[in-house]
DNA sequence: TCAATTTGTTAGGCTTAACTAAGAAAGACA
DNA sequence: TGTCTTTCTTAGTTAAGCCTAACAAATTGA
């Protein structure tokens, strides 16, 4: 017998999914099977299939031929996997000086691995060396671009 | 027509029986199914199918009921894999102060997904800090664990 | 209004990677 | 040597997640 567990760990693909529906929601207003297969590079065909999946589980709310919109469950997970995605890119581009593409790429595929007790270190760390009073940054950082 | 890539990325299943092949190798000098399945936790007959795809790419030779063996490419490769880790895990545990077992996981999950501009750029990180000159070091990373 | 185009869905297939069940090979030891 | 146990393989199943082909609904605009 299989429970419905609504609790369980979403997969790779499904966060890729709501977040590319909230990125749609936040830019454009509204989010179309269309616009996620080209955000998210796949064929239509995929998205109305993982959006079954999602309806489902009660992250997303979908009428045939319809806009997709996020659930309130959804909509918090998809700005939880967001917040992830920035402040991996940020740490990356900031921190580490990866080039802007490479970071994005990265951070789109570590987001669905990093446990959220990592993000919250990073997150700490990041925002200490951004607001690091201005003479201190330099200090240590810069020496590190040198090294 | 599907034409052998030889160059194309394994997938993270993949590349943690490599790894996992080459730890049982470095720690106890040969590598069986057996060991391999416990190591990942996963069935034995799960290892069989791995192997043999493996083996199909060249990375490991393994003769029916017999030990497992990396290829030179997949020595190469596995090794590569195990410093993804070993880099992620120094990163999370020495600066970040992720807990080991949390950083552990972490490492596992995303040495699949960092890229070798990303790796490259940690490593010096990650050196720097750890080569820092002795009263260097608290000065601005102490303030940050303080923070 | 109605034909053409665009968008979405359904049906069916493929690949990867796991599993269980059953049986074969190897190893241990009386 | 023969039996018992462990290990490994084979065969077949399942589930996720993608695809193409074909069709259906919606939209556009002449």
């Amino acid at each position: 017998m299989k429970t419905e567990n609504p609790e369980a760990r979403l997969s790779s693909s499904m966060e890729d999914y709501l977040e590319a529906i909230s990125i749609l929601h936040k830019d454009k207003g509204f989010a179309r099977v269309k616009d996620i297969s080209r955000l998210l590079g796949v064929k239509n065909p995929s998205v109305t299939g993982a959006l079954a999946t999602l309806e489902r589980d009660d992250l997303v709310r979908h009428e045939r031929y319809g806009y997709v919109e996020l659930t309130a469950r959804g909509a918090r997970i998809a700005l939880d996997i967001r917040r992830r995605h920035t402040i991996l890119r940020r740490f990356l581009t900031l921190i580490l000086h990866i080039d802007p593409d490479t970071a994005d790429a990265d951070s789109c595929r570590l987001e669905h691995s990093v446990s959220s007790e990592t993000i919250e270190k990073l997150t700490k760390f990041v925002e200490f060396v951004e607001t690091c009073p201005e003479q201190d940054t330099p200090e240590w950082l810069h020496n590190f671009y040198y090294y």
